[in-house]
DNA sequence: CTGAAAGCGCTAACAG
DNA sequence: CTGTTAGCGCTTTCAG
């Protein structure tokens, strides 16, 4: 049962425990050699710093956190593995922690910021409002990540640090997309259209490139799914799909608000007996890896990933070393058309 | 920037301490008035205990630990919400981390096991052999899961609590049934032949299965992925097949250790002009969820992960709770025959 | 029921 | 370069 301390180290290698301490911090103040000896009886004893006890004195710790909302977005582990190299390089520390879809990623930020010292936190994906109080509180810099325009409508003063595109116009250029290539009775798969999310945004953009082309709008091929845990799964993709082509068989094309709905969507398409693209078109947004793999290939909007990740963490570094103000930073979302999507039936 | 503490409280309310500390962790010994009055004011003034303090000062948590090795493996993600249910249930609460393919997972739990108190872990994932005198220093109950039959040679004092499913025989099955289609020329993609992991027990089915059929163990029909950081990747599922296919194009079916490789497998089919099952069968193993939206649906092993989760958290409560010895429980993975398997072209 | 006080294991002055 | 010592914020006896 190995509970060594500092002090059972100390005693084992005959110095004080600053000493120990200096040794395991790689304090400079400290004979190369007695920190040879005692790491070495550490080494052979199997004891580890209690980080408890660290943070508690610890005034900063070179350290930065990645709050992931959603545990299982495969889109997010990209660009996770893009910020842990560049933390890397900068001699910093990263803790990851992925947070529930129904927690409040602020509040888990603000115990980490207290508990772990951390000096910035990245928010990857979750909601879309904040209390700003909350945010106000947090001793440490943060950046929204992925997340939608959150500054859209925010005030000049009130700007937090965003990287996002602009989900609107992205989503508007691929409904239009569709348009051109025929398609007049496009259904919507999208999830909180009714509160600021990136479901909306991308909602809207949907909106705009039918109206802008003369094509109204029909709520009833307009799919809203209303699950509270997780509802990018390729389930609620699949119930959405079926229930629109069953009601509506005019429909020959689908846009979907994420590629993970979006798979979800053409197994019902082929489950009714449809060919994706010849019947149904087919519409993702991501760019998720998986959308490669997948049997058509999914024609998707695609997120600049390891790009907004790099810009991502360079800005939280700049806000901390530098102290530049939050940006908010939109990237351009390419249009990748691939085998899921074609030409409308005439 | 928020720093409240214990004392701020304390004095904030005009009293001592040690009761905001009762009051906080529903003691008994408080009267509920007074613990009212502090809990509204720490929740006017947003205070959050620190952690760190907290723990330093328990002995036990009522908490437990989910290890999860490689953070992209969509097969765990069931699993974890299943065991956090659980745990939630029982009134303890989760401590959810992944760690790194490289990373030691065993010293990740010996930190978290001394700094957060918790009473048990569960590793998922990871690495087939362990340091026994690092396991056995570490002041917790544990359980390996859905790593392997880690016991296979252990003699029976050294047994650790695990539970899998049995990958020589489930794997054998698997290969069995192609041979049954009528399949001589099966390939097989996989991962760690030459060293204790599942990868090594999936192999040693496959070759099982062609020797007991007296089909000649052909080495160039078996692709070994080389890479350490997540072998288990589309990415290289698709070189494998590529590969194979490109060198033998007499290859008929493909037997891959998991489900995302075997996805990996099937778009490089499709990129070489063939089809499947028609020109190639393929046969995955996990049964991910996404084997099932895949077009064509895949052919798996699946391991049954609800009763697997199911079962290890139940067992580690055991031990914790009525310090029961650990078990070795091997439970059926089934065959689920679907469309991306069939009878060998003639 | 409540407050005072003693540490949990560690780091960071401060003296040597 | 090294040891001594004072807390970090909290829980937990121990007296009231």
């Amino acid at each position: 049962m190995g509970e060594l301390t500092i002090k059972d180290i100390a005693k084992a290698c005959g110095v004080g425990v600053s000493t120990v301490s200096r040794a395991i911090n790689n304090h400079p103040d400290i004979n190369p050699e007695t920190r040879k000896k005692i790491m070495d009886i550490i080494a052979e004893k199997g004891f580890t710093p209690n980080n408890s006890a660290r943070n508690l004195k610890r005034t900063e710790t070179n350290s930065i956190a990645l709050l992931v909302k959603g545990i299982s977005n495969p889109f997010f582990a990209d660009m996770i593995r893009i910020m842990e190299d560049y933390v890397l390089r900068k001699r910093y520390t990263t803790l990851l922690r992925h947070v529930g879809n129904d927690d409040d990623e602020v509040a888990v930020a603000q115990t980490i910021v207290t508990e772990q010292k951390v000096k910035g936190i990245v928010f990857l994906g979750g909601t879309f409002t904040h209390d700003q109080a909350a945010l106000d509180q947090l001793n440490a810099k943060y950046v929204f990540s992925t997340i939608g325009n959150l500054n859209e409508n925010a005030t000049e003063d009130k700007k937090v640090a965003n990287i996002a595109v602009d989900d609107i116009q992205a989503s508007c250029k691929a409904v239009e997309y569709l348009i051109e290539q025929g398609h007049r009775n496009i259904a919507l798969i999208a999830e909180g259209l009714n509160r600021p999310s990136i479901g909306q945004l991308r909602g809207q953009g949907y909106k705009k490139a039918l109206l802008e082309h003369g094509i109204p709008i029909r709520p009833e091929l307009i799919y809203e799914i209303k699950t509270t845990d997780d509802p990018y799964s390729m389930e609620n993709g699949y119930k959405a799909a079926f229930k629109l082509l069953t009601a509506h068989p005019e429909i020959t094309a689908i846009f979907s608000i994420s590629d993970v709905l979006a798979f979800g969507a053409c197994r019902a398409i082929f489950d009714l007996g449809k060919k994706i693209p010849e019947d149904v078109s087919v519409v993702g947004y991501d760019g998720i890896e998986q959308g490669d793999y997948y049997n058509p290939r999914l024609t998707t909007v695609r997120q600049p990933v390891e790009e907004m990740a790099r810009v991502t963490i360079e800005h939280l570094f700049e806000m901390i070393e530098e102290n530049v103000d939050p940006k908010d930073i939109i990237m351009p979302a390419e249009l990748q058309v691939k085998a899921s999507s074609g030409k409308a039936k005439v």
